[in-house]
DNA sequence: TCATTATAGTTGTATAATGCAATAATATAG
DNA sequence: CTATATTATTGCATTATACAACTATAATGA
């Protein structure tokens, strides 16, 4: 059984994004998604960057990036800035309404992830998170 | 800074979100997609039960598993077994092929976790597989 | 016993996220 | 300067999902 906790972790994986993707309530908080939170997230972290970028980040399709940002550009979120050395190119900048909804959204997240993991001690919390962080930039890699 | 390690496993739970569901070649591999691979599992595991228990298992709508159900009854991965002593219910078993089907799929998924986590070591995949696990257990009782 | 209410399942309809293809505008290379 | 590549948008199709309406059966209670 070497390969038990691969096992675990192939299908322990599937169970959490079914179970996690299920909780649609996730898109009342606020008045962002996942997806429009990421997206933000990111803009707001690591700086402007056009729609080719941020698909790439995510392995989305440039058009559903494209369709996102529009969205959030249009709540006000976003705004859109002409590349001044590319005509066909834009960056995003977050707006002052776009921080507040992602603290918001981001402290209602944490909220509820508190609240769920209020039973597991701090080693387990700190682990998991570290071992999230791996996971993800594992498969970044890719 | 008391809350590192949730506020970091509340955006690496997003980022895993959007990553894993993004791999849309998911559904390429064998002739299932992970929505079917979690009902043949559970039905399988768990033995045979109606599109309700599934339905809760899943956190998912009654109609959703409805379909899926009939998906893969079509496909004969499934059969349906009228509940002899309830009239309305039916109750589900897989067929042989299903459960060939479900072993294809399991292990095509298995093969791409040890390649991803092939640098990983022995404690950390253990590690994870646990903490994902306990993970799914604790939304599981919200 | 029969009328009412509850439950299991299916099917119709709407919505939302996504990918692919076509297009427009601009940039780059030969 | 023409041909090709790149950035972004938009049209279209697909898919997973929820909700609502419906059917059939069960359970309850007068």
């Amino acid at each position: 059984m070497e390969h038990h906790s691969l096992a675990c972790i192939e299908l322990e994986m599937a169970l959490l994004i079914r179970r996690i993707t299920s909780i649609a309530s996730d898109k009342k908080i606020a008045n962002l998604d996942r997806s429009a939170y990421l997206l933000l997230h990111q803009i707001s972290v690591y700086g402007s960057s056009g729609v080719k970028a941020l698909a790439d980040e995510f392995h989305l399709d440039i058009s559903t990036v494209s369709r996102q940002a529009a969205a959030l550009e249009q709540k006000e979120y976003l705004y859109k800035i002409p590349d001044p050395l590319d005509g066909r190119a834009y960056s995003f900048q977050i707006t002052e309404l776009g921080t507040e909804e992602l603290i918001a959204y981001k402290q209602a997240r944490l909220a509820r992830i508190t609240e769920l993991l209020k039973d597991w001690s701090e080693e387990e919390c700190e682990s998991f998170g570290q071992l999230l962080k791996k996971f993800n930039s594992t498969i970044c890699i890719k």
